[in-house]
DNA sequence: CTAAGATAGTCGCATCTGCAACTATCTAAA
DNA sequence: TTTAGATAGTTGCAGATGCGACTATCTTAG
């Protein structure tokens, strides 16, 4: 067992001097850094599943759900638009997961700049496979919550991204073209 | 004005085989995503007051925010704990805040492996011009929520991070040692 | 038709950050 | 006391990712 912080104040050791007169701020009731700290922590809580056991980081894990959510093929700039990832980001989990046959790449005859990605069979299987797995961790991460805040949650989160200018829905996006 | 992605669905194309058949997840809702692309949302709206503005990066503003809540200097180790950064990350950002003169160390008698940091008179006048612009910011992005939905909001996250391990307030981790 | 500007995607570069090794120091047990 | 293990902090290294330049292609104005 490490030594416990509280020693510190113990030890008998303070700086008059060390913090401000003015107004402070604690960091722990500071929201932007609890989400920070929280979406790094949910992240890491994720990864064993799709990192360890499928050897796909987020960028690819983004990939993958944006062309399984949709019927159709899509576009990398699509996917960078809506996941709000960069499109040297997406590019790279592109190439990676089509070096693992894990997605496809079509030309798309009307607009010979763009290609349209869609999953192999090997990785929609993953897909299908991944999916079970995620949402019950998710709702691991939210069983500490009753389903009224839950749903409270669900509710502030959409509006601070409203208001963030953030997506709501892919279908939103699919609808108005907005991202 | 860029070309709309709901052209996507009227081009005509369209791979049968494209989605899954079994579950789908919208990425749109779920929770991990969307605190990912929150946090990072919300950090570059922050961005602009501590790094355009004041030359620091989130680490520099983390050793800072720490420094400036606590009445006593602390060590690096304990920042590094309770704002669970890596080590080496804060070594390099109290390096980066020592060359710029807004922090000190000490040599701690007691145990001479580690120091305690301190903010300078230069950190401190920093620290207390940033605050209420942080402050403010904070505002500006929750303003899109009642008095009750923050309330609900603050309540929710501290249950997760609760149920996750993380420490709640700092004057939590002062008594406990818990971090 | 031509030219200017916009867009899709790729890639080199720089930066950031976690990991792990390393030094110095402390602690505990033989 | 001696020695093994733990801890504080630093640094080299590698992987990830944003930025910007670049090519190819499309669109629009003249």
């Amino acid at each position: 067992m490490p030594k416990a912080f509280s020693d510190q104040g113990a030890a008998g050791w303070r700086a008059d001097n060390a913090a401000t007169k003015g107004p402070r701020l604690d960091l722990f009731r500071f929201v932007p850094f609890r989400l920070n700290r929280l979406a790094t922590e949910v992240s890491a809580a994720l990864s064993g599943e799709y990192q360890e056991r499928y050897g796909l980081d987020i960028p690819e894990w983004r990939v993958l759900a944006t062309l399984g959510f949709r019927d159709d093929a899509c576009s990398a700039q699509y996917i960078a638009h809506c996941t709000r990832t960069h499109k040297s980001t997406i590019s790279r989990a592109v190439t990676a997961l089509m070096t693992r046959q894990l997605v496809e790449r079509v030309e798309n005859e009307d607009d010979r700049r763009e290609f349209r990605l869609r999953m192999t069979r090997k990785g929609k299987a993953l897909y299908e496979e991944l999916i079970p797995r995620l949402r019950r961790k998710e709702q691991e991460i939210l069983s500490c919550l009753s389903a009224q805040e839950r749903k409270d949650f669900a509710l502030v989160l959409g509006k601070i991204e409203k208001s963030l200018g953030l997506v709501q829905t892919s279908r939103d996006a699919d609808k108005t073209g907005a991202y």
